[in-house]
DNA sequence: TCATTTAATCGTAATATTGCAATATACAAA
DNA sequence: TTTGTATATTGCAATATTACGATTAAATGA
């Protein structure tokens, strides 16, 4: 198969794999990490920070506009990338809830 | 390839998309709801809350223990499987910190 | 012992992901 | 217009993931 049955999950869980999946590769967390860094919007110095080729750091970067997690400018020739605040909060937001699960649970059980 | 590349990666950004990978599947997702909901154990009650084949479901079970988030205890012929909260509150601590890089961030760029 | 129950493992098909070379596109400068 | 620079897209090979039927393994009860 290798595609997830996602119909037989809520909208909830689906929104939490997909925004984890998106993390859940050490590129696009370096990238994320650089964009904060910065502060100020990078371009394609990703490209020589990172270490992997052109083509596969655009194609992280497109996964992570896909989610909406950055935007991009056109600069001239170049394009400058930076961290979308607003959804970030509001990824954060089902992530942290999904994490902090264990706040309310008692004690263990095994 | 279908593999990245983890040795130009820092350990900490392996560890946070190792982490991430888990909880990019949403299965995955709704085991661990499960196992946090009923505050005690379960078993493989799992297979038909969750509505996927038993095979599949003790793989999900697989990598989730393989990361230590849980553990499971052999009770006769059933195994009952529970949060490892020590775990799960370490890697909280590694995902709260990837996830609250906004805090420090000033102002939007783009 | 033998049948039953429960869960893990094996094997495999379908699909997804990763990475990059080659190419295309878009803009700027000469 | 041509040339160069920066980024996106395409195509593809290698590998990973997902799902499940069939089977195995382990424990219980008759």
């Amino acid at each position: 198969m290798g595609l997830a049955k996602t119909e037989i999950f809520t909208d909830e869980q689906n929104q939490i794999a997909l925004f984890a999946k998106v993390f859940g590769h050490p590129a696009r967390v370096a990238i994320l990490q650089q964009l904060f860094k910065l502060d100020t919007c990078i371009c394609g110095d990703l490209v020589e920070e990172i270490g992997l080729a052109q083509p596969t750091i655009s194609q992280h970067l497109k996964e992570l506009k896909n989610l909406g997690l950055i935007k991009g400018n056109v600069e001239g020739t170049s394009v400058c990338y930076c961290i979308d605040k607003q959804n970030w909060s509001e990824m954060k937001n089902t992530m942290l809830q999904f994490l902090n699960q264990d706040i309310t649970l008692q004690s263990d059980c095994c």
